[in-house]
DNA sequence: CGTTGATGCAAGCACGTACTTGCTTGAATC
DNA sequence: GATTCAAGCAAGTACGTGCTTGCATCAACG
């Protein structure tokens, strides 16, 4: 049983370098170390062993938001922010495969979409738990900047490695400054030079 | 010589619905009413039929800024930031299938470079006009507001017939929303709501 | 020991794809 | 009217790809 799991990892690899059309049933085989044979024999067809690949690949993106944000706010969304970022990172072969496969394989639609929604769904809930936006403009606006932090983790994990002049701030530090960004965005001040409260070395008076 | 243009508009089609592998020559052929033997004749290969082909995209994207900001901004930036949107929405399946296929086709990195590069450098050039940063902070800080406008509208064009959810804002208001969001971000107040100076309704005192 | 079940190997089938060859047509040009 | 040249058509070649078949191997289990 143990072919199974390799020719499922093997399947998403390949993909992954290739696309759907250059994934091969004899290089899938080749990658799992597997032989071709065996693919048909316990997938019955390729259609359906990238069917069951594309499943064990969901849970690889990163990590939730908080149901009620924290003390260190800023903290908790870089924390979130990077994993989301390094997570779209390592699968973005995948991600640009799939996009661009969406009309062959409309099947393959729920895998971006059901991992991407939930994620901003959480981000615009955290948002405005934060911000409590009062009129209709300030929740709009609240939104777009939502939009605008989850598409610059989107665009920088796809297009970094493609136009890398698009993306002046360092691939380690770069989540960082969009979440900056949006906290002043949403009139929320960074933690750092606001007082301090109580704490041991905090000055007399 | 009227089939070399008719092959040339045909094989950018057939590679935006189907990537290099799915734009097999007889479709190719057939998509331009031609026979397949004359696109060899005319082209000698498929690579080389492409490659001619992807030359032919290059100056169907939206407009430039002007190198100096105006005195409507707001409304300057809107019109460029829409029709840059509309220009990457309507060439998005080419840009999706080129991302995907990089890797494969490397040569095809300079048209999704080249064309990007310029839009992003003229975006930051504008907004240190309007900004005139002084600090470091600020000069990144301007770069990054940057980035996530740019990011705001590729993700958009990419990104929103696949996961809907993500881009609340309809498609003709977007980019209008983006661009609020990134003068609030410079500091730029926008035009609507500050004093209008000697217009005719304007109240005595 | 004999059976079973998963896997490997060699070969092959049917079809699609890039590309070629040889011949015909038909309109423009001298 | 003879020549030329782009284009069509039919057929074919060599190879890749999804998938099948028949048989051998080999470890596990009763």
């Amino acid at each position: 049983m143990i072919s199974r799991q390799k020719l499922l990892e093997a399947a998403a690899a390949v993909f992954a370098e290739s696309g759907f059309r250059g994934a091969t049933t004899r290089r899938i085989a080749e990658a799992a170390g597997v032989n071709e044979v065996t693919l048909f024999r316990l997938f019955g067809s390729k259609q359906q062993l990238m069917a069951e690949a594309f499943e064990c690949v969901h849970p690889l993106l990163g990590n939730s938001l908080p149901d009620e944000p924290s003390a260190d706010v800023e903290k908790e969304l870089v924390a979130w922010a990077t994993a989301h970022l390094d997570g779209m990172r390592q699968v973005r072969h995948m991600i640009r495969k799939t996009m661009a496969e969406l009309e062959e394989h409309p099947e393959m639609t729920e895998f971006v979409c059901d991992a991407k929604t939930p994620y901003f769904q959480q981000l615009v809930s955290y948002a405005t738990l934060l911000r409590r936006p009062a009129t209709a403009a300030e929740r709009e606006e609240t939104r777009t900047a939502c939009t605008m932090l989850s598409s610059a983790l989107f665009a920088d994990a796809l297009g970094r490695d493609v136009v890398p002049t698009a993306y002046p701030s360092p691939p380690n530090t770069a989540a960082r400054k969009y979440v900056k960004v949006f906290l002043k965005l949403l009139g929320i001040a960074p933690a750092r030079p606001r007082r301090r409260v109580a704490l041991g070395t905090g000055r007399a008076r």
